[in-house]
DNA sequence: GCCAACGTTGGC
DNA sequence: GCCAACGTTGGC
């Protein structure tokens, strides 16, 4: 199917939270995913992500990196301004006006999820083996997200800080 | 701070 | 096109 006319698709994408949290994203409501310069990731954004696409936010880098947060693809990609900024931590000297080089598509913030879902939580969480976060050497920045793990993982996330035992314990309890 | 894994660069 | 060197990512 065309990516023009496809149904939304589902992605996840990692941001550090000391250079950009899901807090700050709630704060703007929508910013440019900028700053991402890695071809794959640039190629997801700019010919495979559509307006309306759910996504993820990651929060790499953390402690303990965590999936946080939901996002909506708000804007299609346009060229990545801070590739031509010199005091921009994300200057490229080889890209300029004419040949920007990088691109970024702009989300608007969804939800915060309840909780933060941990790596090693979402590592053990059954339905969740093929997502491209947990395979080995994954760096991608922008990752598809197949829509049945997109659904258990935003289920996690919105369990309001009980995990499966602590619900089954306070079944258990009435 | 360590290090595995991957991407990019550049000499040849 | 090969591949070694280097840089980056990101969990631990």
């Amino acid at each position: 199917m065309p990516a023009a006319t496809r149904p939304p698709a589902c992605w996840l994408v990692k941001t550090e939270p000391e250079t950009y949290s899901i807090d700050d994203l709630a704060r703007d409501r929508r910013t440019w995913w900028e700053g991402v310069r890695n071809y794959q990731a640039r190629n997801l954004m700019r010919d495979s992500m559509r307006v309306g696409d759910e996504v993820i936010v990651y929060h790499s880098n953390a402690d303990p990196p965590a999936a946080v947060g939901l996002a909506r693809v708000s804007r299609p990609a346009v060229a990545d301004a801070t590739a031509l900024d010199p005091r921009s931590a994300s200057f490229d000297p080889t890209a300029s006006a004419a040949r920007p080089i990088w691109m970024c598509v702009e989300l608007e913030f969804v939800e915060r999820f309840a909780r933060a879902v941990p790596l090693a939580e979402i590592r053990a969480t059954a339905g969740l083996e093929r997502l491209p976060l947990l395979q080995k050497g994954q760096r991608l920045s922008v990752q598809p997200v197949g829509g049945r793990e997109f659904a258990v993982l935003v289920r996690l996330g919105r369990a309001g800080g009980k995990t499966p035992a602590a619900r089954a314990r306070k079944v258990r309890s009435g």
